[in-house]
DNA sequence: CTGAAAGCGCTTACAG
DNA sequence: CTGAAAGCGCTTACAG
């Protein structure tokens, strides 16, 4: 059966090609030093064999495992797609992959995805969540943060959307409508405390008060309707909210609709994140675009020029974040 | 600096704790046969020296990779997460990890996940998506078919979720409440098929006349609003909406919003998946479950099974799905 | 339990 | 380009 034929190595291949071994390793390798006939007679014999080189020989052999790791918080949460797509483009030209692992899987299995991507040696960590412990003290290897995170990392490079600014502008924007009731509804981490401040910056600015509700480190949707209930619960009069998140946001649409305001005649709403979920056709979620796929080129920009040369002193990229007016956003009714 | 210490290997471990090469070995790999005091000098050292076997050397010396290659269509929909946290529940007692790759990231760049899982060397592929061409006669490891696939995959295991059933039960549920005038919005691939079997089923036995839109292969939510407009414009009649998962469902409730059509009142809507979008608040979305934890769960066991015995014929679970009432179905209105 | 040995499938110089 | 050699960090018997 061909399932019990023994997989074919570089030997097998080199037999078949008619050529040694060493030169098959450089025709794998991309080597230019290898003639044209000769090439196409390894390239023939990989094909006829259908050979596929060991990651686990090629990394050991090579004392480099090409892989990137990316963490992220939580496969639900879609914010990451568009991070990944840009980290997987700016580092595909380098040969090197990636590999992701997220935290709420790993916590049923108590142990950090760290652990796993230490063993694979990965070449460098992206951090697409708040670090760990383990991770701020990793030191073994170049770590990079995307987003904004609470914790710092030691030497690690830094590419973050500025959080603060967008939540200032998504601020500024709804003050424009005549808002002057705004709420905003915030969990945890790094890039909540950002656009907490934000939000502090613009109605301070604006001699407006401040109503700011959490009740959790979570930005699920179901805290982000919790959140809301509560927010209009103790201030009934309030007419925008800014959400911590797209997530939040539909929570609090969520909450809005079970209350029977309408968005954005009664409410209006502004996430945060342009997620895949904010531009459905149901939502139509104004909110303000991180720039999630420049975050994941620029992220990858980092980890190849660190790899290139690890001694260089931390870095730090921060992007500019877009409002994206949808349709959720009006102008206050009794303005 | 700490950095460019070279990593420990077993060696190091070895001596530090004082033992053998081979010792080490054999508690890494949880042997019985390693006194306590020794195994707590090995342990100890291990910390010590922060050491972590190298995957690498271990897959190659092991002759075994301990991964399961597990390949999702898109991370944008979210109905994988349930499984993913039961395939995971399910190997992790065997001490099989998991790796997941998603085809449309892959689709830049052009290769087929496959050809990353074979370097990898997985033990077993588990397909969560519509299998490849290259991904049906890869025969070099066991496949694990998860869900309802339209592309046979010779000699696989196959753990899905009857969604003729449930397809079938989403009607009956509709009839109940009084529906006559019902639409089917569908994508492509084998879990659309064997839906549209099921509303074909439900709908011939009640007598009543059947209305399927289809506009492309894609199950997303721009695909559900699109055939949800189609639909509506075709025949306004139509008083209730099953839709080929919850993506689409989601699309559909944007459509009827756009066209002044209060779901459940004027237009009732049925998912299907029971992703973590139709739990929202926002949505409360009726829905059929398709227990994808327990998917997840019997796919690790199919895998497991087959690992363990190579020659077993191929098997097939069938789940019973589960229709989960929320807040989108209501009786018809002239019932 | 130890210790010496072979081997997993590659890469990396290096002499020719 | 070839060919022989060493080595990556482990596992796997195996004799003691």
């Amino acid at each position: 059966m061909a399932a019990e034929r023994r997989r074919a190595t570089i030997y097998d291949v080199a037999q078949a090609a008619g050529v040694s071994k060493s030169l098959v390793s450089l025709v794998l390798r991309g080597s230019p030093s290898v003639s044209t006939p000769r090439r196409a007679a390894v390239l023939a014999a990989i094909k006829e064999l259908d050979y596929r080189p060991s990651q686990a020989a090629t990394a050991l052999a090579g004392g480099t495992s090409q892989t990137v790791g990316v963490v992220i918080d939580d496969y639900t949460n879609t914010w990451f797609v568009e991070l990944l797509r840009g980290l997987q483009e700016g580092l595909a030209s380098a040969g090197l992959r990636i590999a992701v692992s997220d935290r709420s899987l790993n916590t049923h299995i108590e142990s950090d995805p760290l652990d796993g991507f230490l063993s694979t040696r990965v070449e460098a960590l992206v951090l697409a969540t708040e670090p760990t412990e383990a991770m701020r003290f990793s030191s073994q290897i170049p770590v990079i943060i995307a987003g904004n995170r609470a914790t710092e990392v030691p030497g690690a490079d830094i590419t973050s959307s500025d959080d603060r600014l967008g939540a200032r502008r998504a601020i500024e924007h709804l003050i424009s409508l005549g808002h002057t009731q705004i709420g905003h509804i915030a969990g945890g981490g790094g890039a909540s405390m950002q656009r907490i401040a934000g939000y502090q910056d613009a109605m301070k600015a604006a001699g407006l008060t401040e109503r700011i509700v959490t009740v959790s480190e979570l930005t699920t949707e179901d805290i982000g309707y919790q959140c809301t209930r509560q927010l209009l619960d103790e201030a009934p009069e309030t007419t925008a909210i800014l959400a911590g998140n797209d997530s939040m946001a539909m929570g609090a649409m969520g909450a809005a609709q079970e209350a029977g305001l309408l968005v954005p005649k009664d409410l209006s709403i502004i996430g945060y994140d342009n997620s895949p979920l904010s531009d459905t056709h149901l939502l139509q979620l104004t909110t303000v675009d991180s720039r999630n796929h420049a975050l994941g080129l620029h992220a990858a920009e980092q980890v190849l020029s660190r790899l290139a040369d690890p001694e260089r002193t931390a870095q730090r990229v921060l992007l500019e974040p877009l409002l994206i007016e949808r349709s959720t956003c009006a102008p206050v009714r009794n303005a």
